[in-house]
RNA sequence: GUGACUAUGGUGAAGUGGUUAUCACAGCGGGUUGUGGUCCCGUUAUCACCGGUUCGAAUCCGGUUAGUCACCCCA
């Protein structure tokens, strides 16, 4: 916890010291670093759905796997996601090499695909080219819920088409995930234009609110000078009031951004997906073009609902800002830690009290051994049944039967193997079914075919209790 | 980067100046060297760290670190 900052004074001095009389403190022990955690067994199953849906979903919409490398060169994301946002300019982890790289932990996942794409040629494939990704995002942020240093999310990307009909692709594919997982999501959509267009909306924004000056606090003003799209959703009051008579995205969209936003409604509403239009919905980073879009739960609870399970959009201008041929492109990523958090707490919620458990991959036969003799021969059967296909748990370390009769039971095996130094003398085993509590001598050679042919049995005639 | 609150065994809690620091659950070991889910017994904490006040600190004060929540921003 509090990592011992080692005293002024040179180790060399520790020699000198009077030899320690033994080791009277235990040493602190070394803990997760800040805004790091474990991913511990206990929800694992819950990051095992997520990753299954991902890659099925995947297949389902004909996208490739893509990893690239957690690190990259930092340049990659000063142009990718621009030098002004905050996940650049503070939230970046960053350091020079022993040979004088500047490089970066990847902050998000769209920029080093796009680096990719360009590298490998990719525009030579048939087009559009269609890539995901699951991996772990770093950003040097302040912890909080649902917030993480080193977080994860999953990413699926369209590069080398324009069509509308990807923009609202890529949302029924986010919809389908979430839904997947049991969660119930809207998409906010908005369309910020052209770079063109989307300058001339800053730049009337930015009058508007100039004026108003008088009544910005600190912060908006701020905000008025480092990204004034983001005054819209600003928690102010008193930019609620004066949001009435700003200047509205719509009305500064080109021609050409306005027919392509129009059409991706259209292909929404076909495909029934719950939609909201949010005409002040801005993303933080820079590349994003017409189309945006974010996920958010629909809760009960407002505080939760604020939080972004995903986001994404289009951005035609990015391929080629990062030294591609002009290439446009769409995609979105989905935060899994929020998304985790929020199966959990339906997990909860369905345990109600009772706190939740871990349970151990159960088992379908368990083999106890007694002795040196009885040991040896248990390791073998246990290799049999193994090789069979079939459940096996051991505990083989353990010289108790009590304890591993105990272990037999915690795993949830529906017949445990007895086997001791009488068994091996005999060739035999003791078969004992853990439900009915019977036990009976079978022939160690037998000992797979009697199980399998129990197994059949309980496939036939499946007891009540189940 | 800013602010607020918090910090007791593996987990959840009790303890607000003097206790061998309490309880539950989990873990491990037993209950006469060969059998589980019940029961019984034992065992598991220098009270986050460093310093101060005091005869005496888990308890009061300061600092540090971490956690939580909010802001900024975002997933």
């Amino acid at each position: 916890m509090s990592p011992k900052k080692a005293p002024a004074k040179k180790p060399v001095q520790a020699a000198d010291a009077a030899p320690a009389p033994v080791n009277k403190k235990a040493p602190q022990p070394i803990q997760v670093l800040r805004g790091m955690r474990d991913l511990l067994p206990i929800d694992q199953s819950l990051w095992d759905e997520t990753r299954k849906i991902s890659e099925s979903l995947a297949k389902a919409y004909s996208f490739d796997r893509i990893d690239t490398p957690m690190v990259e060169e930092t340049s990659l994301f000063i142009r990718g996601v621009g030098r002004s946002t905050d996940v650049v300019e503070k939230e970046l982890y960053s350091w020079e090499t022993q040979g004088g790289e500047n490089i970066s932990l990847r902050p998000e996942g769209t920029a080093p695909v796009v680096r990719a794409y360009i590298q490998h040629g990719m525009l030579n494939m048939p087009q559009p080219v269609r890539l995901w990704y699951y991996g772990p995002m770093f950003r040097y942020d302040r912890p909080q819920s649902g917030r993480f240093r080193q977080f994860y999310q999953v990413g699926y990307e369209v590069l080398g088409d324009a069509d509308p009909i990807i923009d609202a692709q890529l949302m029924v594919l986010g919809w389908n995930m979430l839904k997947g997982l049991g969660i119930d999501a809207t998409v906010r959509i908005n369309s910020l234009g052209s770079p063109e267009s989307r300058a001339n909306y800053k730049n009337a924004l930015v009058a508007y609110f100039r004026s108003k000056k008088a009544k910005l606090s600190d912060d908006d003003k701020k905000r008025l000078l480092k990204n004034p799209l983001r005054l819209l959703d600003s928690k102010d009051p008193a930019i609620q009031e004066l949001k009435a008579e700003a200047p509205q995205i719509v009305d500064w969209l080109d021609e050409e951004s306005k027919s392509h936003f129009f059409r991706v409604i259209e292909f929404l509403d076909e495909l029934g997906v719950p939609y909201q239009l949010d005409p002040y919905l801005v993303r933080g980073l820079d590349y994003y073009t017409k189309t945006v879009f974010e996920w958010y739960a629909a809760s009960d609870d407002m505080e939760l609902a604020q939080t972004a399970l995903g986001g994404g959009g289009r951005y035609d201008g990015l391929v080629e800002s990062l030294g591609g041929r002009p290439t446009p492109a769409a995609g979105f990523s989905l935060g899994l830690d929020r998304i985790v958090s929020r199966m959990k707490e339906k997990q909860q919620k369905q345990a109600g009290e009772a706190p939740l458990e871990y349970k151990p991959e159960p088992v379908l036969v368990f083999i106890a051994q007694l002795g040196d003799m009885g040991r040896k021969k248990a390791l073998a059967l246990f290799e049999e049944f193994r090789e069979a296909g079939i459940a096996v748990g051991e505990a083989f370390s353990k010289a108790n039967i009590k304890a591993q009769m105990e272990m037999a039971n915690r795993r949830g095996a529906k017949w445990a193997i007895v086997i001791g130094q009488k068994e091996v003398l005999d060739g035999t085993v003791q078969l004992r079914d853990m439900d009915a509590g019977s036990q009976e001598i079978v022939d160690v050679k037998k000992a797979v075919h009697e199980i399998k042919k129990k197994l059949a049995q309980r496939l036939d005639n499946p007891p009540a209790s189940a």
